[in-house]
DNA sequence: CCGAATGAAAT
DNA sequence: ATTTCATTCGG
């Protein structure tokens, strides 16, 4: 159906006839975690989480059968047949380096231009990576591959293309309309499900993927797991060789192949699994509580079920909730909110009983009103409207984040667990959340993985307890102003440019950054999204903090705790089914440990953070959606973002930065930190490579310079100089020219040539350039910000060291393609150029920019210019 | 739902 | 050599 040739998708459900389509896909992937859609709300991730810990659970039959190979035959082909989950289940290719790269920076390219769309973000992303150095690409090569492996081990058989195959089918009915984010989870409830979750429920609705799913995941995850980690030790341990990954894979490969062969080794078994399963769900599911963390953990032991939540909840706290809360949603916090929901619920449960709830509110007020329970519960008693809470929660979770959170803590109450890292945040945000996670920590631990290893550091500090909002500056300084923002910032990096830089990324702050893919609110945007609710602090600089670093945070036990008794009261009350989104986060959180782990790093730690923190927060925020992605991935999914985010991230800066330096002076806004390090500087003969490199790039594709080209240009001018400004080279850095061996590929420059559907495009202007539409395109929406951008790159870099580039570019702020130029290039040739441009151009675009693109222009010809040179 | 990009795999 | 599909998300 749909117009498209292939199209199936939209039937997802339906049928489809068509060819393959794409949707069947599994994807256990980690790191979609975007997908999500909503409806996870509805699962009980219970049951993954008890599924989970059942090591071998089961279900996944398609899981297993995948990872085994199968039976025979093709693996999930079949399993088409068998289920049609199979159809369904098709996992999802992993994702190549670029594609990674691509997740992880396109937000910051949307941040930058806001109003670029994804294709043109894709472009710039394509820059980037084109330029990017040699060895950060092999990062994420390497962990693309390694992440490829761990994929193929799950499912042996794997077809890139599938088979032709049945297509889809598995009509899962609506499940998934949109895209199938989870596939799996309507197969596997199938089996497994099927039989539990009738009963329970209502929840039934669909899905879920409650249990299947999570419990596959959970056996994948589990599997990838170990053989990421087990990559991952290796990785870090001989980082450098780049063979790396084979041997990592290897050795990962054993682990994997020990975890599949677990895991599989249930595969048939279905039955019993499933019965398992079946017992899981339901009966386990009241008590939950402590089976999934005991079993799931072995080591970790859940232990006293709720304690956390009842016992503390310093009246401190609360009022830093309602600061909280009056920031708005933060995301890191996320999970700890739901937790804190969760807890709360089951107090009132416990103390009122479930009451009534009226919810009646609309949901805006529900914000509010929110906020009120909360302060009114802690002050007083929770009342039935804490149940209300919850429901409206389910309804939006999302927006609430803050309030939630808010009630979170109070509820909860903290464990206190001072901890609080930030490595960078600096915002009220940071602190908020930071104080969240002590809070709903309680124990935070120890961060972790390898790879991070170098940063961490969570120092708690004590946790003076926490004296509302003051609690953050305190704890802010404590940890020594990270936040400063602007000044400070700037320093610490001088300090330590190299921890800060250091790759292993925040996995906090990428998400914030990320998070706005939440997508569902297009309203909300980035800005809010980015921005805290309350206006007060300035939303950029918020976001730049997020960005910049914020970690994540995690809670478990506590978490857990509360979520287990939560969970148990809802079910009784039949609740469950609504708080199963809560739930879900609550779950997340608490995450288990899974698996082995064995040099434990990944494991908990990671995930912890990972899921606390990071991945939930914003989206969870958001859509609640999100969420569930996660928990359906559950760990897997998050160590697999864990790890993601561990890839360095570079900052747009480098290439440009908006800011505004001269804007705002502090550069806190503009600048964040994020990026990393890399110093790079560029030799000179490097420096021409990557002219070279550009130009021909222009070449062939004559498209706009993108900022990124430009930020290149300027970089490369500028690098020599900015070599010295390492410091700060934090801008500059990131992708450095030298690439250029070519060992690379080169693929920046040639872009692929277009398939014949495509090729429309590429009819060339009547100058020659590219068509209008392309340079339109991109150009020019880009274009204001780009430009300006550009320059601010180039200010930035002189910022960072050598006022040379600034200076002129500072001039002649008018005309930024030109200032930013250097000297050296023939301002004849230049000119003529804009000129030719402002022509042309100017008919069309009258004001604007016609300098803007005359700039770019201008910049190609630079480029070529010096390319010759 | 397409598309822009890169890459891996399949055909 | 070409085609699929993975991720993103605005049109």
């Amino acid at each position: 159906m749909k117009s498209g040739g292939r199209g199936a998708e939209p039937p997802v459900e339906g049928e489809v006839s068509g060819k393959r389509p794409k949707r069947k896909c599994l994807q256990w992937h980690p790191l979609l975690s975007k997908k999500t859609l909503d409806f996870s709300e509805d699962e009980e991730e219970d049951d993954e989480e008890e599924l989970e810990k059942h090591p071998p659970p089961f279900c996944g039959k398609s899981l297993s059968q995948e990872a085994e190979g199968g039976v025979g035959t093709e693996e999930e082909e079949d399993d088409g047949e068998e289920e049609d989950s199979s159809s369904e289940q098709r996992a999802r290719r992993p994702m190549n380096a670029f594609l990674l790269f691509c997740k992880r920076h396109r937000s910051l390219v949307r941040q930058e231009h806001p109003r670029l769309d994804n294709r043109g973000a894709t472009k710039i992303l394509a820059d980037w990576w084109a330029v990017l150095d040699p060895k950060e690409k092999q990062k994420y090569t390497d962990m693309a591959k390694e992440y490829k492996d761990a994929f193929m081990k799950a499912n042996p058989g794997y077809k890139w293309c599938p088979p032709s195959n049945k297509s889809v089918k598995t009509p899962s009915p609506g499940a998934n309309s949109r895209k199938k984010a989870w596939p799996f989870s309507s197969e596997p409830p199938r089996d497994c499900a099927a039989s539990k979750k009738p009963a329970k429920a209502e929840s039934v609705p669909q899905i879920n993927f409650s249990m299947a799913d999570p419990t596959k995941m959970g056996g994948l995850s589990m599997l990838l797991l170990a053989g990421e980690h087990a990559l991952t030790a290796r990785e870090i341990a001989s980082k450098k060789s780049p063979s790396v990954a084979d041997s990592a894979k290897q050795t990962g490969t054993s682990d994997l192949c020990q975890l599949v062969e677990v895991s599989s080794g249930t595969p048939q078994p279905t039955t019993a699994d499933t019965a398992t399963e079946g017992k899981v769900s339901q009966a386990d599911l009241s008590e939950i509580c402590p089976s999934p963390g005991t079993s799931r953990l072995g080591a970790t032991d859940p232990t006293k079920p709720c304690i956390d939540p009842p016992v503390p909840r310093p009246p401190e706290v609360s009022s830093c909730s309602q600061a909280t809360v009056a920031e708005g949603r933060l995301s890191g916090p996320t999970a700890l909110l739901q937790l804190a929901e969760m807890c709360l619920a089951s107090e009132a449960k416990k103390t009122v009983t479930s009451a009534p709830r009226p919810r009646g509110q609309s949901p805006t007020a529900a914000s509010t009103g929110i906020a009120t329970e909360t302060v009114a519960g802690e002050q007083a008693t929770p009342d039935p409207e804490e149940e209300e809470e919850e429901k409206k929660r389910e309804g939006r979770e999302a927006a609430e984040g803050g309030a939630s959170e808010g009630v979170v803590r109070s509820a909860c109450g903290p464990p206190a667990k001072p901890c609080k890292r930030s490595p960078s945040s600096e915002s009220d945000l940071e602190s908020l959340i930071d104080t969240i996670d002590a809070v709903a920590k309680g124990s935070w631990g120890a961060e972790d993985d390898g790879e991070e290893v170098p940063r961490k550091k969570p120092r708690p500090l004590s946790d003076p307890g926490f004296p509302k909002r003051k609690s953050r500056p305190n704890a802010r300084k404590s940890i020594k102003a990270q936040e400063e923002e602007e000044a400070e910032e700037e320093e610490e990096e001088d300090h330590k440019p190299v921890e800060a830089c250091v790759p292993i990324a925040f996995p906090g702050s990428d998400r914030e950054g990320e998070v706005p893919s939440v997508k569902a609110e297009p309203s909300a945007s980035a800005e809010e999204t980015l921005a805290p609710p309350s206006p007060l602090a300035t939303p950029m600089k918020d976001e730049d903090k997020a960005a910049a670093k914020l970690e994540s945070f995690g809670s478990r036990k506590s978490e857990r705790t509360c979520k287990g008794a939560l969970y148990k009261t809802l079910v009784s009350e039949g609740m469950l089914t609504s708080l199963r989104a809560n739930v879900d986060r609550g779950r997340r959180a608490s995450g288990r440990g899974n698996v082995s782990d064995l040099e434990g790093s990944w494991a908990e730690e990671s995930w912890t953070f990972a899921q606390s923190g990071a991945s939930s927060s914003k989206k969870l925020k958001k859509l609640k959606s999100k969420d569930e992605s996660a928990p359906g991935l559950g760990r897997l999914e998050e160590e697999f973002e864990k790890k993601f985010n561990s890839l360095p991230q570079y900052s747009p800066l480098t290439f440009d930065r908006k800011s505004t330096c001269v804007t705002k002076k502090k550069k806190s806004c503009g600048n964040r930190a994020e990026d990393p390090p890399k110093p790079v500087r560029g030799s000179p003969s490097q420096k021409k490579n990557l002219f070279h490199k550009i130009v021909g790039k222009y070449k062939h594709r004559k498209e706009q310079p993108t900022t990124t080209d430009k930020a290149i240009a300027a970089q490369a001018l500028t690098t020599p100089l900015a070599a010295q400004g390492a410091t700060h080279g934090g801008p500059c850095a990131a992708l450095y020219p030298e690439g250029l061996g070519g060992a690379e590929t080169l693929v920046g420059s040639q872009k692929r040539k277009a398939r014949k559907r495509k090729i429309t495009h590429l009819v060339r202007a009547a100058d020659g350039r590219l068509s209008p539409a392309e340079g339109n395109r991109a150009g020019e929406p880009q274009d204001q910000e780009e430009k300006p951008s550009t320059q601010t790159t180039l200010c930035n870099n002189a910022r960072s060291g050598p006022q040379e580039a600034c200076a002129a570019p500072a001039d002649t702020a008018d005309r930024p393609g030109v200032s930013g130029l250097p000297a050296f290039f023939s301002l004849a040739a230049l000119a003529e150029v804009a000129a030719m441009e402002n022509v042309q151009r100017a008919q069309h675009t009258a004001r604007l920019p016609a300098e803007g693109q005359s700039k770019e222009m201008v910049q190609n010809h630079v480029l070529i210019s010096c390319g010759d040179q």
